[in-house]
DNA sequence: ACAACAATTGCAATCGGTTGCGTAAAAATA
DNA sequence: TATTTTTACGCAACCGATTGCAATTGTTGT
């Protein structure tokens, strides 16, 4: 059993009969160095199978180059555009992202939080678990002046960088839209989550374009959820049709939910678009899988993960602590599809 | 603006008046450690906020209690169960896991492998990319005694552990099925890579179940892809139904194939499953939204991440190096629902 | 030929835990 | 009381790359 241990500059510095200080330096294109050295050395690291360290160096220079991101998991389609979008900017600086999951609860959220901390990462990326009601376990990335983003379902009175979109204005373009499809009764599916209330936004934003349309807010049509499920959506949907009459239109705060709706009301006969009108929120897969394809408001994951690394990634560069941490809202639009159809 | 420095053991130990071995140890239990100094140095440290420093002792002990998952994308619901399967298992022992996609390239791959090493990750997960050729880039796991385990796209001719499905077999029951719903023209997609190869198994699968059942294989159902998308599948199914008579079925290797089938079918005025009986396979949630359900074959994605990371921390455990690599079979099955039905 | 300066390379400390070995103090045994 | 054993803790080297400063060699000017 061949076991090569690990090759370090020492060994390189032996082979070369230079110091480890030439051979670290050789490696990074010091100008101090000559090219003739320069070029030895990275033809013997190379032959040797020389691998940097990172642990050595993350510690002597306390620094990293990694990007920690913290969300509830990877396997919601908007969560894991997002991831992508943070990849493919991280990459192009050099920079390595490291992904942990809170699966929504606080608890673990707190212990990603510290392991991210304990690994040193360079900067941090973190949507909240829906769990999360305090932030004080992000304090010891701000008090270290480590870089910290929070997006989609970020905390309010946070003063660091925040990604997001404009969920009350959102919330009002997709209500309006299905007022402008000729929808009067429309029903909200809502839920409740303290910190990060991209819900109660949406839901802001459905009551004003009502009112602005002079629609009446109806209790009743809006429903509060426990959990953003396709079983509660199912559950909520059937609460919907059991009403008489029912509401010819239904702005859910997520395609699962929409998705549940359409097929609940399949399900019971009711047509859709003809009878209920149906609009979603964040363009997941499936939207376009469903018949009829769901009407849905885009929300930019790709776009929303490039723009939190690059905040992370400007900031580590110019390391002046400027304490102007702005706001960075991007565009969500409607996409109108079949489900909502005149 | 306050500016804290990371606590060390160093200030741990000045403070209280003792070595900072003494510190090292009590903050691990060490039996030789009083219980009165135990409780006194962990209040302490609570108290000033230490956080232990990952890359110091991983640099000190060549160990970091972190498992690399090196895979193509997170976005593939299959995937993303995997991983969580992994986190599942590797948060129970405390273990890391750190994350990077190959988006499927060779160039990635290599380079995401090289910097896991770099990162001295105490086991690999991986399951390979599209485009990957050769496997040696995997030789600085191998030959370091790190455990590397591959799941679902594995290379044939690699000594280490191997977590899988039979997509022999799985392809075998998927065709039987359609079979027995009273297919007799069975159409297969399929798609090439020459490492992973388990399109070429499920087509191997295929082929066993039309020969024992009498049924000739037609060379024009079999359809070769470039890639496993959207638009390849309906490229694909477009092709099958120009077919004059078109096949009474199709098995599908992956559920995203099988959907564009079903939309292509409906848009040309074919009834699924009157006309044209389909069956997936990995049992996606999109099986689920579109309507007719489909039938598909399921792929336990979390239960392969779990065994993953169960083959990597038993191995870490138990350091011996025992060459006996065993190949992890995991059970399929085949999921009737409505686009098979008879 | 010699000072002045530039171009290269080496020395050694440093980052923060970990651990083998040594030692002092306390407890047990003779 | 003297001696062995146990208990509890300290000393210092170590992991591997980085970097300020010193030292060496080479070059240019006069």
């Amino acid at each position: 059993m061949e076991e090569n241990k690990h090759v370090t500059i020492y060994d390189i510095a032996e082979r070369l009969n230079l110091a480890t200080s030439t051979i670290s330096r050789a490696l990074k294109d010091h100008h101090t160095i000559s090219d003739k050295t320069i070029k030895k050395v990275k033809k013997t690291a190379e032959e040797m199978g020389f691998v940097p360290n990172t642990l050595a160096a993350g510690l002597r220079g306390n620094k990293t180059r990694t990007i920690g991101v913290l969300i509830p998991t990877v396997t919601q389609p908007f969560l894991s555009s997002l991831i992508s979008g943070i990849e493919i900017t991280a990459q192009k600086s050099d920079y390595t992202v490291i992904i942990m999951q809170s699966h929504d609860s606080y608890e673990e959220e707190v212990n990603m939080a510290k392991s991210l901390y304990s690994n040193r990462v360079s900067g941090v990326i973190c949507s909240l678990a829906m769990e999360t009601r305090d932030t004080a376990h992000f304090h010891q990335f701000s008090n270290n002046n480590i870089p910290l983003v929070f997006v989609d379902r970020v905390p309010k009175d946070y003063n660091t960088f925040r990604v997001v979109i404009d969920n009350y204005s959102a919330g009002y373009k997709a209500t309006k839209h299905l007022i402008e499809q000729g929808c009067i009764r429309i029903a909200h599916l809502t839920a409740g989550s303290e910190l990060g209330n991209l819900y109660s936004e949406r839901k802001r934003g459905y009551i004003e374009a009502l009112k602005d349309h002079n629609i009446e807010v109806e209790e009743e049509l809006i429903i509060n959820l426990n959990s953003v499920t396709y079983e509660d959506g199912v559950k909520a949907s059937n609460a919907l049709f059991d009403l008489n009459p029912i509401p010819d239109g239904l702005f859910a705060p997520g395609d699962i939910l929409a998705v549940s709706a359409v097929q609940t009301a399949k399900k019971r006969g009711i047509k859709v678009p003809e009878e209920f009108k149906v609009i979603g929120f964040n363009n997941d897969p499936i939207s376009q899988i469903i018949d009829p394809n769901l009407s849905t408001i885009t929300h930019p994951a790709e776009k929303m993960g490039k723009a939190a690394a690059e905040i992370i990634i400007k900031n580590l560069k110019s390391s002046k602590n400027d304490d102007a941490k702005e706001i960075t809202f991007l565009n969500t639009e409607v996409l109108a599809r079949e489900s909502s159809e005149k």
